[in-house]
DNA sequence: TTGAAAGCGCTAACAA
DNA sequence: TTGTTAGCGCTTTCAA
């Protein structure tokens, strides 16, 4: 009970009365030792409440054990949900993960990165494609596997858990032409280090295009993916003498903020001006109206990416995945015009 | 650029034209070494783009300059919000947050330690006062600093960041009473393992008491902090003879859930049943009716709770500070009542 | 203020 | 299948 030092893997040989190496193989490759000794081993590992050091077993094999996440931030339900199931995921098959933060500061990704790396890490999960140089360039230096996730991309297809963005913006942008609108606007987030969001507004673009309409600059809005940037968002673009009638946001947080704040502002949604979001969060059917939204694979992103983390990591066959795919979720938020 | 290999201090050191000893110390203890030691040694380490070898320096100085966090859950707003600033702080501090989440299942929480142990942290941040005896075992056999947080607790008072729930509560509840309302129901978590539920419990109904009202057992209900859990709360509660008018809930999103659930059900908030909530999320005053609730001060507990974590670890005196404090929303969702 | 050298606790190659 | 032993890359005495 009361261990005055912690002890070590020498004190469980010793008193399993087999040798340090028996004892380090008893823990690490228990199909190794005869089931006998695997036994003892365990007998005394048990009986010493012994635990392995981890800084000596990392220093001495060059394996961590542990995948580190890089995230834009970790204060948005979709991200949120995506760390639980990577992190239950690895944990089944025996990693760790640590979680880290760039506050959607594609700058500051660089540093976090050499933090982690100093910290010892066996892989590493990037959300999208677009990073800096010096990002990739640490990568390969330190030959960490690494996966992007959320975003496909072409280049590196191998690597990429998640789906098309410019596919998912082109679908809801054609229901939306479809329900009848033709002054259609757009809040995103930042666009730069962002690849997300470049792609969902081309693929908007793309699909207004297809129906002969425009995508009016003054109506393409960045904001921060906060309640708060969706309230910019209507207020920046509900100005002027013609008005858009719909409101395509890049997160259903984004489209939340915009509800609330055409409620303040005492405008009806979807009568005054249709809003419809992204990821179909939980709160997504909550709120009022229902928000029409497309649905992402949130947390399939998550299982997936660290299956494939492992993989890389222990040099198994990585096999080309399909991509995954989003589905539009229609609820009450965007109204059908009838007419012009 | 195409360092073959990762560089080592010994690298650094050659190139610097001193010893191991000296660049070591220029790394961790500047200021014990001759400017001039100094400059060379930086110089070389950006030459080489030297990073440190953290399992190496873990195992030699037996300290990791990471703590660890044991959550309840990650998805869930208030600790995100808390987790981002508790990971702010400790960054700026010179630590790193391992983050972990044992899915409010409080028996699971011993295991997730000893993983988290055996990886090496120097301290550990817990929710709540409430754990298995042998979580404060593994704390107390390794010797780790850890503090608590949320909830206080006269017992451990010295290491406690939060609040007190049962006041948080009591005060809730005599909003609610000096509303007219008389007969109130109560949504909390599960109780087992959470003290945090219990003390609202316990302060609800001793508001209650106060005003000579009854907390009636078929009216508290424990259900999951989710949305989900608030809809069951008003299908729970809601049946029978004699309905409650007012419905309390442990956290802002079984508020919002409940409202949801009574939209669907087509009751009015505020106007059938007034429904309150706990915390004060963001999502508190955008939802319709907007939520009267009780604003917790999550990122400052995150951010104490980082100081007081260092301050154990690096043997600095703790001082003993003051609990933080909680405070009234008043909003819409609770309706007063005139006569009975 | 510096250099030399002894570990930190474990893994893995090698020999038996 | 097991035991022996040489490191893994760093910190930290100790002596100079």
């Amino acid at each position: 009970m009361s261990t005055v030092t912690r002890p070590k893997l020498e004190d469980v040989a010793r008193l399993a009365g087999v040798s340090l190496g028996s004892a380090s193989r008893a823990l690490s490759v228990p199909e190794q030792v005869k089931p006998d000794t695997l036994q003892k081993v365990q007998r005394a590992v048990e009986q010493l409440g012994y635990v392995r050091n981890g800084a000596a077993q990392a220093l001495a094999s060059r394996r961590t054990r542990t995948v580190a996440a890089v995230y834009p931030t970790l204060d948005n339900p979709i991200f949120a949900v995506s760390i639980q199931s990577l992190q239950q995921t690895l944990w089944k098959l025996g990693y760790q993960l640590l979680v880290a933060s760039h506050e959607y500061k594609p700058e500051r990704e660089a540093d976090v990165l050499k933090a982690i790396l100093e910290r010892g890490v066996d892989g590493v999960v990037l959300v999208g494609t677009d990073h800096t140089d010096e990002v990739f360039e640490l990568l390969r230096q330190y030959r960490l596997p690494y996966v992007t996730t959320w975003s496909t991309d072409e280049r590196r297809a191998g690597y990429c858990v998640g789906f098309s963005y410019y596919e998912a913006a082109y679908e809801m942008a054609r229901l939306v032409v479809q329900h009848g609108h033709t002054r259609i606007a757009l809040c995103t987030g930042a666009s730069k280090g962002n690849e997300r969001v470049r792609a969902r507004i081309a693929g908007t673009r793309a699909a207004l295009k297809a129906a002969d309409l425009e995508l009016r600059p003054e109506w393409v809005t960045e904001k921060p993916f906060t309640f708060e940037g969706g309230r910019e968002a209507v207020r920046t673009v509900m100005v002027g003498k013609v008005l858009p009638t719909a409101l395509i946001c890049g997160s259903d947080i984004q489209a939340v903020g915009a509800i609330a704040e055409c409620r303040d502002l005492h405008m009806r949604v979807p009568e005054d001006l249709s809003v419809t979001g992204s990821d179909d969060i939980e709160l997504a059917e909550l709120v009022q109206p229902r928000l029409t939204t497309v649905r992402v694979p949130t947390s399939e992103i998550g299982t997936r990416a660290a299956k494939r983390m492992v993989s890389l990591i222990e040099g198994a066959d990585v096999l080309a995945e399909e991509d995954l795919t989003t589905c539009l979720v229609v609820r009450d938020s965007l109204r059908r015009i009838s007419g012009d």
